[in-house]
DNA sequence: AAGAGCATTGTTAACGTGTGCAGCACTATG
DNA sequence: CATAGTGCTGCACACGTTAACAATGCTCTT
C-alpha cells in the first residue's frame, strides 16, 4: 500500500505530471474536461498530496505554533483549555496546531519559518521574553496574547488586567471593606503585577490603609491559596476581605476558611480572577473577574492568519475588556474598619 | 536573511554537501577533524536544517498527532491538560504535538502516514470509532487511550471506571445508604456505560433497590449535574446519596443541593468521579475516584515512540487501577433505606 | 613492489511537488 | 495565405536533504 503520487496519476490519466499538480491545484490553464479526469482519477485512488514535498518547494510548512510559558507549575487547565479551543476554532484545517511549553526548550534552534507558518504566545511570564525576541528576529509571523509585552514590537493581544482588578478591589470598598488583603499570583508572571498595581490603586483612590502583612505571596495554584489564606487567618488583625489573584487560589482559600469553621462570605469575604468554568458552581459562587482568554485566542488567531495570508504584519497592543462578574461571596458589612 | 543550507556550508569548508550532511548526522565515516571543522561553520552560520526536505527523503513527518473525540462539550480542561502535560513530558523536543479534535475533521484525508508519524487518541466516544479504524488501515502507529474499544486491534490503555463506579458506589451501600441515585454520564461515551454498570453492579451485589427516577441523565458538564440534582431533589422519594459521573457534574449537583438551603453531606451525600484538581478543595471535599489520565498519557505517548522506533506495533488492552479517594461528601447514616 | 584493504570524500540520483518556459494545434485577423 | 494570438500541455529544473556507489589516496601485507 505504498503512498500514491502525481506521477502514477498522471500515468493513468495519460498525461505529464505537471498536468496533474495544476488540476488538481485547479489551475484556469487546464482543460475543464482533463481536469474533471484527473480529479476523479486521484479521488479513486485516494490520492493524498505529500505535505513534505509541497512544504519544500512553496516555503510553508503548514504548521501553527501554539506556545505556553510554561505546562507546568501557573498555567491553569482552564486557561490552557481556553487558549486551545478559540485558536483550533479559527484555524481548523488549514494549519496544524503544534502546542508547547517555551520552558521545555534546551534551545530555539528549530524554531524558524521553515518550520513553523506562524506563532501563537499565550504569554505568561517575562521569561519568555527572549522566545519572543528571537522569533521576532527571525520574522516569523508572530501574535503575542494575554501579556502586554515591551522592547520588541508585535501584535500583543490582552485582557485590561490592572482595570479589572481595580473594579473587583473597588467593588469590596463599595461594600464597605476597608481591611482588603490580596494573595499575589506567580513572581514574574506580568498577570501578577498588573492585578497587585489594580488592587493597590483602588486603595490608595479610596484612601483606604495598604498593609504589608495583608499581602501575600502566591504562584496560581490551589496550594498556594490554600496557604496563603492561612498565612491571614493567623494575623491577630485579620482582614475582612481577600482579593485572591486568580480562582484557583481563590478555591484553595475558601477552603482554608472552611477548615477553621468559618465562613464565606458571613465571616470573610472573598474574591477571585478569571471566572473559571467552575466559579459560578462553587458554593458560594465566586465573585470575580471575567478574563476574555478565548476571545482573545480567537481575535488572535485570525490576525495571525492574516499576516500570513497578506505576507505582511501589523504591530500594535490591544486591550480587551475585562468584567466584574457579581455573585455570593461578598457580604456587605456596615461601618468598614 | 535568506535561510542557510548544507551547501552554504559546503562552499565555505571547501568539501561537499554530502560530507557536511554527514558531519551534522555525526556519520563514523568522517575525519574527526573535518567534522569538528564542518560543525563549528554550521554553528557560526546558524544553521537549523530544513525538516521538510529532510522529511521528505527520510519518510518521517516528526509530527505525532494527539487527537480527542471533540474540544468541545464532553472534553473537561483538566482531561485535556492532564493529557497534554502527559505526553508533552515523554516526547519533547524529538516531535511536533499536533492537537485537534477528532469532530472537527471533515474528511480524514489528511491523515497519513506521511503526515504523522505515529497517533494519540484519546478516545471519549464511540463515535471516533471511523477514525480510529481509518488510522489502523492506513497502518499509522497508534495508540488509543481512556476508552476501551473493541473490534479492530491496537494498543490500548484504559482506566478501569467500572471497578472504579463499583468502588465508590459500594463505598456508599457501606456508609448505610441504600437510596442511590446517579447522574450519568454523556451518550455515547464509553466511560458513561462502564460507570453506570459499575455503579449497578455494587448494587445488585448488596442487594440494594434500584428505581428507574433514581437514574437521570447527563453530559459530564457541571450544567447537567446541577439540572440533574434539580430533577432529584424534586422527586417525592428522595435519595440519600448521589453518584456523579464525574466531578464536574458533582460541582454542578451541589450547588443544586445548596441553593435550596440543603448541605452536603448532612442532608444530601455526593461522590464524582476523576479527582479533578479542585474536587479537594471544594467544601466539603469530594469523595470521588482517581482516574490517572496523566499517567496513561505518558505511557501511552511511551509506547507510541517504542512503535516508531522499532518499526513494530503491539496490540493489546492495559487497564490502569483507578482508586477510591474518600474525602468528607459522604455522611454516614444509621438505618440505611 | 604490487595488490588488498581501509579511511575518507565526492558523484549522482532520489524523495514528490510546483513553475518558468517552450511548444503545439488551432482560431482569428488582415 | 501569412501572421499573431490563444488555449492547453510537456520538458526540465528547483527545493534541501540523504544514501548508494564510485573514487581517491594511503597503509599494510606478503
Amino acid at each position: 500500500m505504498s503512498s500514491v503520487t502525481i506521477k502514477d496519476i498522471a500515468k493513468l490519466a495519460g498525461v505529464s505530471h505537471t498536468t496533474v499538480s495544476r488540476a488538481l491545484n485547479d489551475s484556469p490553464l487546464i482543460n475543464p474536461e482533463t481536469k474533471d479526469r484527473i480529479k476523479s482519477i486521484a479521488g479513486s485512488l485516494n490520492y493524498t498530496p505529500n505535505y513534505s514535498a509541497r512544504s519544500l518547494v512553496l516555503d510553508r510548512s503548514y504548521n501553527l505554533g501554539l506556545f505556553f510559558s510554561t505546562l507546568h507549575t501557573g498555567t491553569s487547565s482552564g486557561f490552557l483549555y481556553e487558549a486551545i479551543k478559540g485558536v483550533n476554532d479559527v484555524i481548523k484545517d488549514q494549519f496544524n496546531l503544534i502546542v508547547r511549553g517555551i520552558d521545555d526548550y534546551k534551545s530555539y534552534h528549530n524554531v524558524n519559518r521553515k518550520s513553523f507558518d506562524g506563532l501563537i504566545v499565550m504569554s505568561q511570564s517575562a521569561s519568555d521574553q527572549s522566545f519572543i525576541e528571537y522569533a521576532a528576529d527571525k520574522e516569523i509571523p508572530i501574535v503575542v496574547l494575554n501579556r502586554p509585552i515591551d522592547k520588541v514590537k508585535v501584535m500583543n493581544l490582552v485582557p485590561d488586567d490592572q482595570r479589572g482588578a481595580y473594579r473587583v478591589a473597588e467593588h469590596l470598598i463599595e461594600k464597605g471593606h476597608r481591611r482588603i488583603a490580596i494573595i499575589e499570583g506567580k513572581q514574574g508572571f506580568k498577570s501578577t503585577q498588573a492585578r497587585r498595581d489594580g488592587y493597590r490603586e483602588a486603595l490608595e483612590k479610596h484612601g483606604v490603609p495598604l498593609r504589608n502583612e495583608w499581602i501575600v505571596p502566591g504562584n496560581y495554584d490551589l496550594e498556594s491559596g490554600y496557604a496563603g489564606m492561612n498565612r491571614l487567618l493567623d494575623l491577630k488583625e485579620r482582614p475582612t476581605a481577600v482579593f485572591c489573584s486568580n480562582d484557583d487560589m481563590a478555591l484553595g482559600a475558601i477552603k482554608a476558611v472552611t477548615e477553621r469553621g468559618l465562613r464565606v462570605p458571613d465571616d470573610l469575604s472573598v474574591v477571585g480572577f478569571d471566572d473559571h468554568l467552575f466559579s459560578a458552581f462553587m458554593s458560594p459562587a465566586l465573585t470575580t473577574v471575567r478574563r476574555p482568554i478565548e476571545e482573545i485566542s480567537r481575535a488572535g488567531a485570525e490576525k495571525l492568519l492574516s499576516f500570513i495570508e497578506k505576507k505582511q504584519v501589523e504591530k500594535s497592543t490591544v486591550y480587551f475588556h475585562t468584567e466584574l462578574v457579581i455573585r455570593d461571596s461578598v457580604k456587605t458589612i456596615a461601618g468598614g474598619n
